[in-house]
Parts: structure tokens; C-alpha cells; sequence
DNA sequence: CTGGATGTGAAGAAATATTTTCAAAATGGG
DNA sequence: CCCATTTTGAAAATATTTCTTCACATCCAG
């Protein structure tokens, strides 16, 4: 029974098809299709997916060398993590003359994973809604960011003032708030960052924000800023990371997304806009062109 | 309880993210990640793995609107069989309810691909000399950036500023560098970002840098800056998107690459200084803890 | 007709899930 | 910072499901 420890299912039942029964075939053929689902029910059900009786399935199960059904499934549903768990990132060679061990390469695959992961639990209606909550030219946008995605709202801002006006940037030092509040009319939108650790002083704007009228959108981690509970709308990227800090890459692309959606539907305007802003920059002569 | 019987496991749990505790969230993340092989295991494996109680995961299924544990189990395993067995799983089943059209597909999609392209282009010998580099401590490290890439210099600052004493970052009014140069000596590292269009006046402050005996580190795009002639290692990121906007993504991954880097260099040091900067927060009482 | 394979049903065993209680911990408000 | 409230986990008792095994009837191929 030792040479089988490193089998897959799959394996061992083809090795020893041939002292199968009739319905232990019929029955490992079923495993076979639809490999390696159809194994994880309970055993009534995959006996009855197969047609036979659940003593065959347990006779089979002892048979392929599995202390019993429940062995068997836990060795299916191993595979089954292994396979969905790496996909093509691992294989994926980049930057080959470095190990795998190589920071960088630790921290790209991180970084693609979070990717996986946040866009998986990112509905298009929440990407969708926040866009044209961004594109409604009545509202105002007013962003606010912590002491570290402070980076990131103002990234934000300098992209919506080129694309839209009425685009409000909330100092980082939270004694002014108030008076950013004081200018916030109901239809307004609040774009906000809050990732770990969260800031209380960004909750509490929220909180102001919402009580007068309002749109929240929230930035935040998978575990959700307390200030989610203020927002219409939150972005719950993973930040996860190989370092003491955690990673604002796929915040930053989300917002970039969201960048280009707005930019998208009010092209028309933005596209004004952006000629010119070439002329008052080309005027200043503040930047030469090179490209 | 009727209106949910169409939805996946993913759906109902963001559908009802908010309402979830601590615990509960914990829980639900690790079964969102590695979706939905996760959930497969006895109550007691999935509560172990994700670090509750078995309480936690049955009052968890409930509150989604299952019968029980196995009701949820159930309706994972209904899921994965109708994925596995279609050929759906050939585009990467992220964000699976947008088609592949949608803004935020094509967006992650031609990420991830600039991030394998730049990967691929950059060699861990650049990489480990600019940590090298940054990890000195006897070198004053300056930061500035452009119109866009400010943001970036901006995050930089934030962070190396924990990581270590002698960080400077230079305004962002290219009037005011000269006396910024005038602080530079012979050793110190400017780490500089130069994305299109580039800015002139960049390059100038690059060339001055040089002039004084400064090592110019530069984060420009894969055409690279006309900076890079004075930069001594450069790292060219590919920048596209499908946008009017360029891409910053990933840049700022090889910025928090590199400050990973450096951080585990220094890690001594930085250790001292975060629980410094702890104590402070706490004194002041600008933030309180939530994780 | 015969022997092995199979299914049925059932009973006992084992594992798993649920629920409860209660103390500890975390959270949120003042 | 403290207090009230909620959440959480450990433990245990209970309920439920699932698995294993057995006895026995049936089927089928030779």
C-alpha cells in the first residue's frame, strides 16, 4: 500500500481497473468523468450518481488501498486544491533569471493573486453604479484619503481634475475637515480611502458625510473598514503582501479602472478639457514635449 | 429566504458582507479566497483553517440563509460541478458575472499583462543595487515626481520615512529645486519618477543631481525618459491601459517591491522606528486601532 | 446448477453537525 | 479611558448524518 501514497485518484484506479467488477467500473468510470467533482458528495450520492449500491463504493474505496470513502474524498478534494489553487501564475516563468524566492518574484505573485481574488469579489454593478455616480456633472467630488492611501486619493484627484471640474481634494490634516464638510451638498460624493489600520477621523467624516446627503464610495482591504458602514458603495481590494506593509497595488488599478470608465462616458468634455490644459501648459512653458 | 435561492455562495456572502461580524468575515475570506475548494472540508477543517470556531461557521450559514453547514457545503459543491464540467473555465473565472468586454476586464487583463512584460524586462541585479543603494544609511535619499507620478514619490516618501531617517521628499513646485540640490552631497540617491510626457524640468533636476555626485534612480516607462542618461539604474515599467490615462499599477508594485526590500534589509532599524511611531500615534491619539 | 458479484435493508459505529452555556474578548459609545 | 453590549470560542451535550458492515436474496455467467 506504500507505493500508492503519491497517486493521484485517477492514478489508482486505472492501475487496477482491470480487477475491478462490473459495477466498481461502473462506478469508477463515473468518478472519472467529471473528475474530481462527482467524488465529493456523500457517499449515498455518488452511489447513486453511479447507479450502484453505497457498499460498492465503500468496497471499491478499501479496495484502491483508502482506509474508506471518507480517505478517498479527502485525497479528491487535495487534488482538487492543488489544481485550482496554482494557476498559470506559478508556471508562469517571468523575470526567470531570478528564484522563486527572489522578493520580487514573491511579491508579484502576491500581487496577482490579490488581483484574482479582489476582482473576483468585485461586482460590475458597484463598478458600474460608482461610475456614474463620478460622471454625474451635479455632483461634486470630494476625496479624502488616511496617512498612507493619502497617495492614492490624491492620485485620484489629479486624474478627475483633468477629466471633470468640480473635483475637491480634503486636506490630509483632519482639524479642517469641518470645513470641507460645510461645503459638501447632498448629491455630493465622497470618495474615500480607508485600509488598516483604520482612521477613526476618516470614519467620523463618513459618518458627517452621509448625514448630509452624501454619497460615500469607499476604499478599504477585505476586511472592511467600520467606515463601510457609512458608504453607498465600498471596493474591498486585497492588500495582502510579503512585507511589513501591505500593497495598494490593486487599489490603485481599481481606481485607474474607474479612471478610464468616467473618463469613457464623459468624453466629450474631458476631451476639452485636456486640449486645454495643453495650451495653459504649453503657454507656461512649464513642460516641454518630447513624444 | 426565497430570493436568494439563485444566488452562488460568493454572491450571498458579499450580498451580506456588511451584516457579518469579525469572526464572521474572517471566515468568509478564507472561503473566498481559494474559491470554493475551501469550503469543502468538515465544519471542523473550515473552522480551523480559517481560525474560528465551529460555532462561528454553522451560525455563519444560517445568517446566509442556508439550513446548516452541509446545506451551504452543498450549494459549493452545485457550483463547482457546474463550473469544472463547462468550458467556462477557460478565461479565468474572476469578476465572472461581467462579460469580457467590461471596462474592468480589459483593464486587469492588459495590467497583468504589463506586469509580465515588465517583469520579464527587469533584472533582480538592478533591483538588489537600488535596494543596496536605499538601504544605505549614510545616504540621504530625495524623492520627487511629475505632475502624475507625484502620487508615487509621495507614497515612497511615506513609507521610507518609517523605514528610515534621511528621506527627503522635494516639492512638488520646480521653482523651489534649486535649494533642494543645494542639499544634496556627493553619495545621496535621488529616486526620481518620469513617466509621459516627460517633464523637463525633471530631467534638469536629473542632470544637476548627477553633476553633484548624487546616484539618480529612476522609475520611467518602457520608452524611457530622457532622464535615464543620467540616472544610474533605471527601471522601465510598461505603462499601457485602455484609457487616455497611462498606468501606474505597475510601478507602484516594484515601488512596494523595492521598499519590501529594503525594509527587510534594515528591518532592525525600521522595527525601532514603527514602535516609536506607534507610541506617538497613540499619544496623540490621531488614530485608533481597529485590527 | 453453482459461485461470485451485487443490491437491499438494517443495525451499529463513527464522524459530523448543531445547539447550549458560559466566560473571555472585542467592540463601540460616551 | 471606562463601561455596556456584542461577539466569540471552548466545552459539552445532543442530534443528525454518514459510513461500515453484515445477512440474505437475487442475479448472472459459465
Amino acid at each position: 500500500m506504500n507505493r500508492e501514497e503519491g497517486q493521484t485518484v485517477a492514478e489508482r484506479i486505472r492501475a487496477r481497473f482491470d480487477d475491478l467488477t462490473r459495477a466498481e467500473r461502473q462506478l469508477a468510470n463515473t468518478i472519472l468523468e467529471n473528475y474530481p467533482v462527482s467524488g465529493l458528495g456523500s457517499i449515498t450520492t455518488v452511489a447513486e450518481a453511479s447507479g450502484v449500491s453505497t457498499p460498492t463504493v465503500a468496497r471499491m474505496a478499501k479496495k484502491l488501498g483508502f482506509g474508506g470513502f471518507p480517505d478517498l474524498q479527502g485525497a479528491l478534494r487535495g487534488e482538487l486544491e492543488a489544481t485550482i489553487s496554482s494557476p498559470i501564475s506559478k508556471h508562469d516563468r517571468w523575470a526567470e533569471n531570478a528564484p522563486d524566492t527572489h522578493i520580487l518574484n514573491r511579491f508579484a505573485d502576491v500581487v496577482m493573486d490579490n488581483m484574482r481574488q479582489s476582482l473576483r469579489n468585485i461586482g460590475t454593478e458597484t463598478f458600474d453604479s460608482v461610475a456614474r455616480l463620478l460622471t454625474d456633472p451635479d455632483r461634486t467630488i470630494h476625496t479624502v484619503g488616511g496617512r498612507i492611501s493619502r497617495s492614492l486619493a490624491d492620485y485620484f484627484y489629479t486624474h478627475m481634475q483633468v477629466i471633470r471640474g468640480g473635483v475637491t481634494l480634503v486636506a490630509p490634516n483632519s482639524n479642517t475637515w469641518p470645513h470641507y464638510v460645510l461645503n459638501m451638498k447632498p448629491g455630493d460624493v465622497l470618495v474615500a480611502f480607508d485600509v488598516r489600520r483604520y482612521e477613526h477621523d476618516i470614519i467620523r467624516l463618513a459618518e458627517m458625510a452621509t448625514g448630509r446627503g452624501v454619497d460615500v464610495v469607499l476604499f478599504t482591504d477585505q476586511w472592511g473598514s467600520p467606515a463601510a458602514k457609512y458608504a453607498k458603495h465600498a471596493f474591498r481590494a486585497r492588500i495582502e503582501a510579503p512585507s511589513a506593509w501591505d500593497s495598494s497595488a490593486v487599489t490603485l488599478f481599481l481606481l485607474e479602472a474607474l479612471i478610464a470608465a468616467v473618463q469613457n462616458a464623459m468624453w466629450s468634455e474631458t476631451h476639452t478639457r485636456m486640449k486645454d490644459l495643453e495650451e495653459l501648459f504649453d503657454q507656461t512653458k512649464l513642460f516641454r514635449k518630447f513624444v
